[in-house]
This record gives C-alpha cells, sequence and structure tokens, in this order.
DNA sequence: CACTTTAATGAGAATGAATCTCAACTGCAC
DNA sequence: GTGCAGTTGAGATTCATTCTCATTAAAGTG
C-alpha cells in the first residue's frame, strides 16, 4: 500500500495533478480488499466510512488508476466495467461464470510472449490486454444438472 | 449464406422459435458484409433496405445469433458490445486500436488449447472466450509522432 | 500565514446503449 | 381458413457512465 501511494503521487505530480484527499481516499480503497472490483461496489465501499465522495469523482479517478498503471480495465461482468490491480500482480486469465459473476483467476506463461510476437507483426503497439472465458464453474455445473 | 442460414432455421426449431422474416432479414443483414459489427451499425445497414425492423426486434435477434453459435460477442468498442462471425471463421486475437476503432485481426494456434488445458485444471466449463489487445495501430502511431 | 489561481469536487441532470412493455401482428399446426 | 402462442414495432424505461456548474480546496508565492 505504501509504494502503491507512492507511485501514485509521483504519477499525479508528473501530470500536474493534485493529490487531493477524494482521490487518496479512493486509491485506498481500491488497495484495501478486491482485486477485482467495479465502480457501484467501490462507491458502496468508500460510503461506509466517507459519506460525501460522490460517484462522479469515483468515475473520474478510476481512469487515472488506470493511467498510472496500477490497475487495468478487466472484461465487463454484468454488464458493467470491472478493474483489477496490476501493480505486483502477474498477468492472468479469466473465467468468468455466466451463472453466478464468480471470477476465478489462472496464471499463464506463455501467452503473452505470443501476443507480443503477433503484435509486432501487425506493427501494433499494444497498452493492454484481456485474456478471458466465459462459462459455467464447477458449482453452477453441479446445480444445472440437478435441476 | 446458404448453410447459415439452414442451420439458423435448425436452430430456431429445436428451440421451438419460429422463423420469422425479422429473424431472416437480421440474420442475412450480419452475414452480408463485416465479420465485426454493433447493433447501431447493423440497425441502419438494415433500415436501407427495411423500413420497418426495429431496433428492439435485433437487440432480441443477435443473442439468438450468438446461441445459435453463428456469431459470438467479442470485447467492446467505442461503449458497444460488438459481435463476430463464427461460423467458419478460426479462433483469432483482435487487436483494437484506441484512437481510431481499428480492429486488427491475428491468428493463432496454440492459445486455445492452453486455455482449455487450463480450464480443466480449475473444473470450469468453457462456453466462450475472448483474447484482445488494445493499443495504436501503424497508422495512429505515426499520427502521434508526428503531433 | 494569507492570498491567488486554477484544478477538483459533489450533487444532480443528461446521455446513450440495452431492455422492457404492450397492443397489434404473424407463423404454423390443425 | 382458423386459432393461438410466440413475435414484432414503437416508444417508454432502465441503468451505467458522463457532463455541468456552482462551490471548495490544493499548492505555489510573497
Amino acid at each position: 500500500m505504501k509504494k502503491e501511494r507512492e507511485l501514485y503521487r509521483e504519477f499525479l505530480k508528473s501530470k500536474d495533478l493534485k493529490f487531493t484527499k477524494p482521490r487518496l481516499i479512493i486509491m485506498e480503497a481500491v488497495f484495501e480488499n478486491h482485486e477485482h472490483f467495479n465502480v457501484d461496489d467501490l462507491y458502496e465501499q468508500i460510503r461506509k466510512k466517507h459519506k460525501n465522495v460522490s460517484r462522479a469523482t469515483i468515475y473520474r479517478t478510476v481512469p487515472l488508476l488506470v493511467e498510472s498503471g496500477l490497475i487495468k480495465q478487466s472484461l465487463r461482468c454484468e454488464s458493467k466495467d470491472i478493474y483489477e490491480h496490476t501493480y505486483g500482480h502477474e498477468n492472468h486469465l479469466h473465467f468468468i461464470c455466466v451463472n453466478c459473476g464468480k471470477i476465478i483467476e489462472s496464471g499463464f506463461n506463455d501467452v503473452a510472449e505470443l501476443i507480443n510476437q503477433l503484435a509486432e507483426k501487425k506493427k501494433f503497439k499494444i497498452s493492454e490486454y484481456n485474456l478471458g472465458a466465459r462459462g459455467l464453474c464447477e458449482n453452477c455445473q453441479k446445480n444445472k444438472e440437478q435441476s
């Protein structure tokens, strides 16, 4: 958390943006818990402690966190944008259960390299990539069988 | 197109759904041109020939085409859901230019297998997966350098 | 520390993609 | 052809996200 905070502060400074209270509160909330979140959940979480941080500010701050490289946008889930931590986390693959919304992660090594090779061939400059699969998690498979 | 149509008809029958004129018009429009589309573009395209097909019907029909396996949902682009053909097309990777919206495709062989292996480990049943990268296409890289 | 400038914030309004409603319509089985 | 359940069109509605604007607060300067 300490390091994230310093990186964030430096990022803001480099962009001539102010290190404000709401921006700090939101950043701390992001790194407090989950590795995946959407703005709505984040808003609820922040509201428990800070009644006066508005949705708009969260929507304005999350893209800053993305630009700073601390988090990245992930696949959508239930028609909401979701985000995940990147700082200190390896690239990974998401298995998203279409029934219960559960997100299962799985590491991989080779895919990143493959993608980079292909991008180079197409002269495409990657800023971010996503790899995700939708389907049913173990539990939901069992439940479906029964019914 | 013939085969798509037959597959679609069979699919509808198997689900006790009717093979209606709007469902045919929409399906034909989908396979007429693009391999990538969003509902808005599809609506405009259909409107040129058929003034009385409504947006709602397109929004209702596209999920049927997905369920039938003829198309699948792809990564979002410019805050709209986009879809791509699957029938007769191999799996591929998308490079999406965040500047001009261009979608560049690239084939791959190994990723699918890797994903399936990982899914099996996690006992996850995949119905569909996506692999996409955002960044800048060749043109937009050049333009950015100049300005 | 007070001052000044300029960006950032909160609250609610606005936007826009996607979904829903419901009366009118149409496949299709008989 | 008849009947009926599933479909449709049009517009209303929803809901995530973005915008507006008056108010507030960083943070450099003297």
